[in-house]
DNA sequence: CATGAATGAGCGTTCATTCAT
DNA sequence: TATGAATGAACGCTCATTCAT
């Protein structure tokens, strides 16, 4: 059977490389054309083979963009794990570490970013439905731990009162929106920005002065 | 001479309605199907006209689109405009008037900002290049007032140390992010979540206790 | 009944001036855009009026076309028979008088020319159907009185032996094909070429010097 | 890589065969419904194949009337240029071979020349803009050698005075006359013609007698 | 007398997808 | 394993024409 039968795990090698070829030149295709402007006839030809190729590997549009997100999206958490880890137990600490290496991965990776970006608001199938990444298993489920983190530091006092569901959407909202700042804004510098959205977190965390 | 014929101001009575109509079935199916799925078709479709009505109204589909963005930027500001100046002199106070009666607008027109942030997200002309609203003159350039308002808030003390341009894109990207949020939780409710944001927001740009 | 019913030969003065314009603008257009560049809106944008009113006076498309080349014939027609009548008798002034009248009715005309010549070309109804100016009534059926002509200047033997017809149409081509050259040659000079023009044909009619 | 990304010369064997195919029922399609009335459409649908295998060999519709454009071209004068050097030094029989083998190519390939001339005159970019075949590199830069023939007649004494660059368009003009007269006239007949104007032509580029 | 409004067919082009090889 | 060939649907847009007013 061919590699798009789907759960058949082995893969061999050569298989394995023209997928993440194909996955790799897909995200180019989207960071630089958009969604609307990313047809298999671009990335085939940006990719030096043939067009059907891609139909091979993935079957359907659907399912290639379904798997750049994936790939994306567990590139990311990969590298943030051991970084939220390393910082021990307390929530603020953790958060922050949350926050940073959210923020770090986004800035060595805008294209990939940018990729998923585009499919999350580009894909969507039908009457009012939520965009790929909004879906079970999707990026946005991410909001899990997320509240787990910020649940954990209101019940040790670190935290001030808060919705911690709506706070939850408010960061990844806050994260999210600065990749779209950095292709429009021509001051913007991701360091500063960086420390920036860490205090901005921190102090909507925390309680206000009187 | 046509309704497109070019920067006429005059226009009937039944003109004036039809421009409403078709305006008022984009913003739906942009707001139903999103960006790369609203055609030309679909929206004559569910007007119940005949597709050519749209050209001979708008001319191209750039053109509607653009006027879709117009329409709802400017209903948006005469909604939110009284109610900010009505809040006063104290920089907070001003900035509260700003997030909540944003808020309230999106709650209350939620197909057309799904509309615009369809259009501002999905109408890239080419490579790399930000999206309508980011353009000089587009939704984003909102930012100025917001900017000042934070500006003030700094001078007067009201505000703590932050980057103000840095914190407009995150105060911006707060409330944009709040309409994609109502599509995909099904936990939320706008009300509360309008007294969250606007507690979070004072909390972000005052001083943190300790 | 409106001015579309046909046979009706008495026009309103306004009517009349209607027309004339309509027809002037029409010839406008296809000299500068070409047959299949000319559209009604195109006609009617240029003369301010709403395109309805060229179907109101002409009926269809073809119609407009057709009337256009009646009136340049006519035209032309009116300029060239006083002055070929004023050559006299002789077969060779005769001849002198229409090629040279003719190529200085183009020369002055350009643009009702190129109009004849676009419809000429490009209103093809079907099937390997020559264009408009070649059917009965057409302008090509012009080609009697210069065959006359020629065969007076043969029996009194000004003219040297050829095919008459096929010299007629000769000639014909000699003349339609110099606003063309006006079009693409930068060098061209027309009075140059009528004589030029006037000799060649003289040449070509008469005997060669062994 | 598909056959339309670009200048690759190799071509499969089946390829080439679409491509001539197409061609030829574009010349067809060109020869019987003139330059507006040939369309993708009608072209597939006369093919019997759909009218995306156009673009798909072709590109856009420019590419393929100027292939078809050079096609002709390049046959026509694969037919003439032998026939023109056996034709010797003397210009009057260079000139004679030029005529004849240019008319004796139109005689035998009726539809490749209606098609070029439906291009010529049918695709013009804009505004007064010559045809395809007049601009540089097309057909009627072939008047270059006509000039050579007629300015070495003229050195040699073989030919009387006069413009050389108005003869040559002249016999041009004689030339392409041809296919629309053949279309027109009931009474036409090819060989003949083609000896009354290789004798007009004579005629008219030596001295006159008295 | 003249128009604005609307239509449906057609245009060239792009697209994801299929399939035999 | 990979491709070239082909397709049909859809795209935005233009067109000549009709019709009620």
């Amino acid at each position: 059977m061919g590699p798009v039968t789907g759960t058949t795990v082995s893969r061999t090698f050569t298989e394995e490389a023209r997928r993440a070829q194909i996955l790799a030149c897909t995200i180019n295709a989207l960071a630089e054309f958009g969604y609307s402007g990313t047809s298999f006839a671009r990335v085939a030809e940006r990719a030096g083979f043939s067009k059907s190729v891609i139909s091979y590997y993935f079957g359907t549009k659907d399912e290639l963009l379904r798997q750049v997100v994936a790939d994306v999206v567990a590139d990311a958490a990969a590298y943030m794990t051991p970084r939220i880890e390393a910082a021990g137990e307390s929530a603020p600490a953790v958060l922050s570490a949350y926050v940073r290496s959210n923020l770090e991965y986004i800035r060595d990776h805008p294209d990939g970013i940018a990729a998923v970006t585009e499919i999350a608001l580009g894909m969507r199938a039908d009457h009012r439905t939520p965009g790929l990444a909004d879906r079970p298993g999707g990026r946005d489920h991410a909001l899990k731990p997320l509240e787990e983190i910020l649940a954990r530091g209101q019940r040790s006092g670190d935290f001030t009162e808060f919705d911690v569901r709506g706070m939850a959407w408010s960061i990844r909202g806050l994260i999210d929106g600065v990749n779209r700042r950095r292709l429009v804004d021509p001051e913007f510098e991701f360091d500063r920005c960086i420390d920036e959205l860490d205090a901005h977190i921190a102090r909507a965390t925390r309680g206000v002065l009187q």
